[in-house]
DNA sequence: CGGCATCCTCCTAGATACTG
DNA sequence: CAGTATCTAGGAGGATGCCG
């Protein structure tokens, strides 16, 4: 088991959706390819380092990567009903150039704050 | 004097905006980066390879990219009027993620499409 | 040529309420 | 628990027309 998932986790100004330009396909999937990235995860769980996203964009979020062959949804016959969400292969292949998007965030975001404050003052 | 842009150079499904999940910033980000890539440009000449986009919509891009600190935009005080838009080092420093994202797309676009396909099919 | 001003449309995200 | 069903608001993208 691998530990909890908080919203503090992926509040790093660096790598949030918020803070780089870069975006991989709509707002929320980069944050989910990191809750995945370390294992299944489960719907509810998932939705605490989203902010508590409502479960209607989760689900929008989470049937688009499953058609894009993202990850897997599996649902357990259990009660209470239990799904879990896991990268394929395919999804796993994005963190790569999702790290180079961060990596870029991590060095260069400052320099983009700086120049914002430049163009906005002269 | 470099080559001039047209719309299928930037056409090749790997590495345009709606063949690939990745995107940088707004809908139109990317491929300006691409187009000054090789040198500065003038405002019409941009508009050819994002087929003729409207002018409103290049200039917010160009604009967003400015405020961004991306390229720098320069009015040559001639008539009729020349403005030329140039990539700066920031600008240049984003090429590289860019690349990251363009490469898997050329890998492993295949396996989206088949991904869809299997998902509309079972 | 290189824009700006208006208006319009679609789509995304979110809020809210309800269900197997 | 893991969703579905509606409704709404806001912003991005685009069409059109005018201007220095």
């Amino acid at each position: 088991m691998s530990t909890p998932l908080t919203a503090e986790m992926f509040d790093d100004p660096d790598c949030s959706d918020r803070a780089q330009p870069f975006r991989v396909g709509e707002k929320w999937t980069g944050v989910v390819l990191r809750c995945l990235e370390g294992g299944p995860r489960r719907f509810s769980e998932l939705r605490v380092p989203l902010h508590w996203i409502t479960p209607k964009v989760l689900t929008e979020t989470l049937r688009s990567m499953e058609r894009n062959g993202f990850l897997t949804r599996t649902v357990h016959d259990e009660n209470p009903p239990r799904v879990e969400y896991e990268l394929t292969a395919l999804g796993r292949s994005l963190l790569g150039p999702l790290d180079a998007a961060c990596d870029w965030a991590r060095v260069h975001l400052p320099e983009v704050v700086e120049a914002r404050t430049a163009y906005e003052t002269g």
